[in-house]
DNA sequence: CGAAGCTCTCACGGCTTCTTCACAGATTTC
DNA sequence: GAAATCTGTGAAGAAGCCGTGAGAGCTTCG
């Protein structure tokens, strides 16, 4: 199972966190500030980082750029309220997700989570960028859609609606699962609205539109 | 073997239930009120918690929503008599199952060996998404039957109906336990629709139509 | 600044599915 | 063997679901 570094000058809080890792069958491990965080991250290999921002010696953003000189590891930033603006700057860091104190511990699991199976996910289709299922073919590289070797243009909820629906082919997914996957947890919009990107995707695929089936009552599925 | 929360005021419940869990091998912890319950819910693993409803301090309903908010542990109430209206809000805060009081420990037990049970096999189904019995088959990821390698169109109900039947083979299942779970606790409908989903789910099931047997007073059966 | 493109929402209409009901046949009970 | 209870079945209305087109709010681009 997966090792997360958790990364933080409070102990308590570090502690809260291990335990909710260890229900969820994480391995851990422990840093009070940044400086030790590097060093660690240099001798040991771990899967995700969970880091406060805040901290002394070496604060959680300098760390961050660091780490990610030498390795590329998820991170998750923790911020207090209040620190949100820094979150386009986090980004451009390559941090991967946020979570703001006070937080819930079972909200930053549901996280890390996310963020581990997205780079799972994304570790697969670097290993083989294309998905093909008759003369339908998507390249996750160029983010190309061809029918019959022919390019065609998708918007970009097109594309990842396709993309998500072809790497979970035969599975029948629920408009709910797709919005969270997709769109992301804190998307609080109308499920039909899957239903218009659905059907505007079908015009595009020509002849291969029934690869797209409704499922009555849950939703889609891609069937190969 | 699993590991039990017993949350009561009085002491001689929690005595009673705690002799009748070891009897059936299972390990306790015990807390006296909601309050006490949430703390040892964050710092312990449990497999199931059976809690009171009414307690000084913090009452069960509320401890049940703090506890769901952080970890998803199955949770059995305990209702004096009359209580039994709060019935429907106790399921949207995710309870799974009510005992009312005074209860049997026997009939306890067996409720906590079926949550229990209930649990670990939708854990089960999540790693093998196929259930088959002879040439019949249906496929839980693509939603899907199949009778002899041909693919057969189900409705949802219908789907949903076969599937439960297959996951419970060759255990008679009452209506009243089919509308609980398939339709959900807030249904209130005629029981008699399952009949009319059974002859419609049979007429498709070709030779494999006996399966599904009728257990006369009680409900439905599958036959493995 | 206007045009074009994208995303999301909404509501209509057609179609499928669900539910109810009544009756006939089967089974059990007395 | 008659009465009571239960299930199978077909029909029909009610309810629900999805495809679709239109359009509003935004952003991007020229």
């Amino acid at each position: 199972m997966a090792k997360l570094l958790i990364v933080d000058d409070e102990a308590k809080i570090r502690e809260v966190i291990r335990e909710y890792a260890h229900f969820n069958k994480y391995e851990t491990d422990e840093a009070e500030d940044g400086m030790q965080a590097v060093g660690k991250c240099l001798n040991n290999d771990y899967d995700l980082i969970i880091m406060d921002i805040m901290m002394p010696r070496l604060d959680g953003y300098s760390a961050c750029k660091e780490i990610k000189k030498e390795k590329d590891i998820p991170i998750i930033m923790l911020s207090a309220r209040g620190e949100e603006y820094d979150k386009l700057f986090g980004f451009e860091l390559g941090i991967d997700d946020y979570v703001v104190k006070p937080f819930s511990p079972k909200e930053l699991m549901a996280r890390v989570a996310a963020v581990l199976a997205r780079k799972q996910h994304s570790a697969e289709a670097a290993r083989n960028p294309v998905l093909a299922s008759d003369g339908l073919e998507i390249n996750t590289d160029s983010r190309t859609v061809t029918v019959d070797g022919v390019k065609v243009d998708c918007t970009l909820k097109e594309y990842e609606i396709l993309a998500y629906l072809m790497q979970n082919k035969n599975m029948a997914l629920s408009r709910d699962r797709m919005l969270q996957d997709i769109w992301g947890y804190d998307f609080f919009g109308d499920d039909r609205t899957i239903d218009t990107h659905i059907k505007n995707l079908r015009g595009r695929l020509g002849k291969y539109r029934d690869k797209i089936v409704t499922v009555r009552g849950i939703g889609y599925k891609f069937e190969d």
